[in-house]
RNA sequence: GGGCGAGUAGCUCAAUUGGAUAGAGCACCGGCCUUCUAAGCCGGUGGUUGUGGGUUCGAUCCCCGCCUCGCCCA
């Protein structure tokens, strides 16, 4: 309702603005005034104005006020106009016309045509997830959830990925540390992973220590090693890593059989983990088949042929195929006389192995359907209770499979750590002219994860005294520092179990679980939501464990609250809310009313919400609304004892107030991945 | 050395992207359970928005200098 609003007030002003001073404005800002008092919405316009028309504020602002008074009937569901402070248009609404649309659930659509593509996660499948990659997977499914079309919205198409790097440096080690420090072979390997499903180990977490034990291995620094090993040590080892890396790459060994067995047992791992916060995929493509369906020949073919690529001569890197920066662009010109751009981004290095960022253009060029001739083949992977997880194959095509690829947009959920190489992704796109695909691609980036050092003190790791002064300890899956997300999430289920436990002993013992991982779920979604993304969330368990103030359960119990009102009515929050079409409204415009009426603004509230959201692509917004309805229906639960009221009007007006609100919440909530528990 | 980001209450974070009196949570102090659930509500304490200039009707936000911290690249 409040969208719709804002939007017709746009078009009105525009409208005016063309005819009177013929000025076309075409963005400008609706605002909600500091106080209710003043009005519902408030436009800052004739600021904007003041200098295009040589003119003060607030004489235009009172010139458009009389404009629109006068032709009131065409901006449905507004009261009055005025002028207030320095020049602001005050708009007021009415409202009990806006109180029987919102009730009867009128808003304004959301979405659009064309493909989405977001990609999330894209853990390296050679350990346990932690508390970084849980902030990138609840930031790309609330973001998913808010574009997918659904009951409240239009919305749009989209595909989400989880990218699978199964055949780089991360995996390697791990299968460093199987065969060469625990001896173990393709057979013994496979013994080791039929022994810890049956041992109900985790396989994730084996490899979390194994990668960290063969860091040190290499460092020479670890339990290894009880003399300090010699130059020539270090340097076999080392040897080690690249041999075993390059067999990954090639394939077809002992050695990659050992890498994909591991690496899609911790990945099996990741998407259960994922599971339990209702986090799904719906395509997980691999690097090995990046690789083995030479993706690179035709990316590299295209961008010789479109000119970005080419082949250095001189300078440092000479004998290597290197792409032009952004800015320094001189196609054609006499910069290639003037001598090598040594600032240009090597491709394909001069033994002729090709860059981590060339595989990321070839894929992303795919990704946009640019990519000639090339797909994945796909297979199913995983089932959920509404859809199939496909991963990519060499093999033959599942005929069954959907096409991903294709994407009208797309959204890379990944940390800021890697702004450079996305960048460079997007500057080759670009420089292939392919300015569509560039403008449409989204760097999702958000600042890491880390821990706070008496966290890290907490966890058992030893820091140094220049790290206790930081204000952060970076978690580190290679030294092995980290907070696990699987262990996270026990502990909050245990934390809200303990709770439901002593509040609800009437309850059977699978109803309490269930509570409680909902409760779990919900604290730890909204932690992670919580935070703007270029905020560096240092954790604590202090916070990350609390169900009170600023949180998920916060939410999830005022909604209890809320429903616990409409069963000891009799009735439900549906038919609350269906009551007001033939309700006496009247008591909405009366002092007290007003409190009454902020909660139906607010609920109304929630399209504007999800939009902003949306195009900011920033999923804290929401969180933050989320909660702050949670707020006012507080205030209102305390102010008003809805059961108690003798008056029928007021009561069923109480009772659709409660309604709205409910409604809302579970919305906002929902789309933040976060379930309304029944109690609490 | 170059690039990106950040600096706001004791702590952790917001601020509708340049708008009206800078707001929340935690912590602390005081009040509220015989009521629809106290995982809650009400009140209070707490601010020279790192710093110096500039831009304009208006700056936490934009521009320049400096200081501090983080990340990436070399």
């Amino acid at each position: 309702m409040y969208r719709t609003i804002q939007l017709s007030l746009q078009a009105r002003i525009q409208a005016i603005l063309l005819a009177k001073y013929e000025i076309a404005l075409t963005q400008f800002a609706v605002e909600q005034p500091p106080n209710i008092a003043l009005g519902e919405l408030a436009l800052p316009v004739a600021f904007e104005l003041a200098k295009r028309l040589r003119k003060a504020p607030r004489a235009i602002a009172t010139e458009l006020a009389a404009e629109l008074n006068a032709t009131l009937d065409q901006l449905p569901g507004v009261a009055s106009i005025e002028v207030a402070g320095a020049g602001y248009l005050n708009i007021r609404l009415d409202r009990v016309a806006a109180v029987r649309a919102i009730a009867a659930d009128r808003h304004a659509d959301i979405g659009g045509p064309g493909f989405r593509l977001v990609e999330h996660t894209s853990i390296n499948p050679n350990k346990a997830a932690h508390i970084g990659h849980l902030r990138n997977a609840i930031l790309g499914d609330t973001f998913q959830r808010l574009l997918r079309p659904d009951d409240y919205k239009r919305g749009y198409q989209v595909g989400v990925q989880n990218y699978i790097d199964n055949t780089g440096v991360q995996v390697a080690d791990v299968v460093v540390g199987l065969v060469h420090l625990e001896g173990k072979t393709l057979g013994s390997t496979r013994e080791l992973l039929a022994n810890l499903v049956e041992t109900g180990q985790r396989v994730d977490f084996y490899c979390w220590d194994l990668y960290a034990r063969v860091s040190h291995w290499y460092a020479g620094t670890g339990l290894d090693d009880t003399t300090a090993p010699a130059p020539t040590e270090l340097a076999r080892r080392k040897q080690i890593r690249l041999d075993t890396l390059h067999a990954l790459e090639v394939g077809k060994n002992d050695t990659a059989v050992i890498a994909d067995l591991i690496s899609t047992a911790v990945l099996r791992r990741h998407i259960e983990t994922m599971q339990r916060l209702s986090i799904e995929y719906d395509f997980l493509p691999r690097e090995s088949e990046i690789l083995s369906l030479h993706f690179w020949d035709a990316a590299r073919t295209l961008m010789l042929d479109r000119g970005v690529l080419y082949l250095e001569t001189d300078g440092k890197n000479k004998g290597c195929y290197v792409m032009r920066r952004a800015g320094n662009e001189a196609p054609g010109s006499e910069q290639e006389e003037v001598g090598p751009d040594e600032d240009a981004k090597v491709i394909v290095r001069s033994n002729g192995t090709v860059t981590y960022v060339g595989k990321d253009i070839a894929y992303h060029l795919w990704k946009f359907g640019l990519l000639p001739g090339k797909d994945f083949g796909y297979a199913k992977f995983h089932e959920y209770p509404s859809h199939t997880c496909w991963i990519s194959t060499s093999a033959a095509s599942n005929s069954a499979a959907p096409t991903f690829g294709r994407a009208d947009a797309i959204y890379n959920v990944i940390d800021s750590r890697q702004n450079d190489p996305q960048n460079n992704v997007i500057a080759a796109l670009r420089g292939m002219n392919f300015t569509d695909a560039a403008d449409h691609y989204t760097h999702f980036s958000y600042e890491m994860v880390a821990m706070t050092p008496r966290c890290a003190v907490d966890l058992g790791y030893t820091l140094s005294d220049e790290d206790k002064l930081r204000p952060f300890i970076e978690v580190s899956g290679r030294k092995g520092y980290g907070v696990k997300a699987d262990d996270l999430l026990d502990k909050l289920t245990a934390a809200a179990q303990a709770e439901v436990d002593s509040r609800h002993p009437e309850l059977s013992e699978a109803e309490r679980k269930a509570i409680a991982i909902q409760i779990a779920v919900g604290a730890l979604r909204y932690f992670m939501l919580r935070f703007t993304r270029n905020t560096v969330i240092a954790f604590d368990f202090k916070d990350a464990l609390s169900f009170e103030g600023e949180t998920g359960p916060y939410i999830q119990y005022a909604i209890v609250r809320a429903a616990n009102i409409f069963r000891k009515a009799g009735t439900t929050g549906e038919a609350a809310l269906a009551a007001v079409a033939d309700l006496d409204l009247a008591a909405l415009n009366s002092d007290d009313g007003t409190s009454l009426w902020q909660t139906w603004l607010l609920a109304s509230r929630l399209t504007v919400l999800i939009e902003q959201a949306i195009s900011t692509a920033e999923p804290a917004y929401l969180a933050r609304y989320a909660f702050q309805l949670a707020q006012q229906f507080n205030n209102f639960y305390h102010r008003h004892h809805i059961l108690n009221e003798t008056d029928p009007t007021r009561r069923t007006l109480l009772l659709a107030t409660a309604a709205v609100a409910w409604r809302e919440m579970v919305r906002a909530l929902g789309y933040l991945g976060i379930e309304a528990p029944p109690v609490m």
